[in-house]
DNA sequence: ATGTTAAATTATATTGATTACAATTTAGAA
DNA sequence: TTCTAAATTGTAATCAATATAATTTAACAT
């Protein structure tokens, strides 16, 4: 059940308690870029004691072993990716919906040549979602029976 | 003095009020992404009657009409930034800068191809700046002269 | 197995950014 | 100049996130 989040915390040295290996589980099996409150909600009525004060706890210690990563792509809330590969976001300003798009950054070489140090790259698209595009489309043709 | 942004809010046909026009000559002025609280106190001494309320009204009614854009790059708080063309940007984690990247994303083809409709690009790179990076070296060479 | 201890969890209080609201003021058209 | 919808303002409220202190527990040594 819990094997391969306990093998993950261990090769990190982190310490293996119940909630931050449900919160691992959470994270793994929900890849919508929870925000804190909806994995603690996800998690409160099957482990009542949880604290929301743990969830912001584990996800910064999961984080800081680069373990899971923090998104920033709606300015109100983090939100928590359990993959840690770079890649992109897009963030449907209709659904909502943050889809994971596959693309390395290519100009990392660039920010080695000025000579800055690169931890971390985000990339984050905003517009309109190919499913909600779709739906838009069938709504002006219909308009246009007129 | 003003006439630069006036014609700004005239082509979008937004209200002219010299609050908007103080807030977008301060981000003219100041391209360090300020915050709308450093917003707010750096125009509060020569504008006393200026709310808070109206900086978040004013950053968000020019940032609909696209005259600024606005960053989600550091998780706390929104950021500004008077340039609305596509470029990244890159956040020290040692000294907090935010510098501007002139890099347009060559990826908006793929989502394109994807069927996305893209709106925004936001590119965020975090390290370690090319500053702070000389004075570690300056800093671990000295430690060698034991 | 048991005891020990530093670290983790928890509940509560607090902070800080942002938004909601209602009263007042004002930009811009008539 | 008058009028009106929109903008500004101050205050209160909301929401995410952090600080704090007491309690519990994981993991090590015995």
């Amino acid at each position: 059940m819990f094997e391969k989040y306990v093998k993950l915390l261990k090769e990190n040295s982190i310490k293996i308690t119940p909630q931050r290996l449900e919160i691992l589980k959470y994270l793994d099996e929900n890849r919508t870029h929870p925000t804190a409150d909806q994995i603690y909600t996800g998690l409160k009525e099957k482990n009542p004691s949880l604290s929301k004060t743990t969830v912001y706890n584990s996800v910064e210690t999961l984080e800081g072993h680069n373990l899971i990563q923090s998104l920033t792509i709606s300015g109100s809330e983090s939100r928590y990716d359990f993959r840690n590969d770079m890649h992109h976001h897009f963030l449907c300003k209709k659904c909502g919906t943050i889809i994971d798009i596959d693309i390395r950054c290519p100009n990392m070489g660039k920010m080695l040549e000025r000579g800055h140090k690169v931890e971390g790259v985000h990339g984050y698209f905003k517009g309109i979602c190919k499913d909600c595009m779709k739906k838009e489309t069938n709504q002006n043709g219909s308009y246009n029976l007129a």
